[in-house]
DNA sequence: CCGCTGACTCGCG
DNA sequence: ACGCGAGCCAGCG
């Protein structure tokens, strides 16, 4: 898998995402406009990411984890290494990242505090 | 060129 | 809350 030139840039993307912090498949589509994406895509740019790109900080629409629905053994791997960065579950069974804490933003996230914490 | 395949997502029952 | 089907589109035989 080395014809993936345009995953270049999804990679450069991932390793700018900080410890803690999350981003989605949709997301990262959305905000990289250099290239035509799709979640799929980066997905597939996932599974094949060199070691130093932080692939367990993307996660699914809504904070799931995509993978575990193919792959048990891979959405304990993920879950066990974003818990050890202090990324937030919402539950012990609910496989669902806290993202109103966790997701990180690229842009501004708005100009108005939310609702902090 | 055609058809199948996804670390995905959204809308509907 | 949850499974299902459809849309997605670059790669690969």
């Amino acid at each position: 898998m080395d014809d993936f030139e345009s995953f270049e840039v999804v990679y450069a993307f991932v390793r700018t995402v900080p410890a803690g912090k999350v981003v989605t498949y949709g997301q990262i589509a959305e905000e990289i406009a250099t290239v035509r994406l799709t979640a799929r895509m980066v997905g597939t740019a996932m599974r094949y990411a060199p070691v130093d790109v932080p692939w367990q900080r993307v996660v699914g629409a809504e904070g799931s984890l995509p993978i575990a629905k193919r792959s048990p053994e891979m959405y304990r791997v993920q879950r066990d290494l974003l818990e050890k960065e202090g990324v937030a579950f919402l539950s012990q069974d609910s496989p669902r990242v806290d993202m109103r804490r966790c997701q990180w933003h690229y842009l501004e996230p708005s100009q108005g505090n939310l609702f902090d914490e």
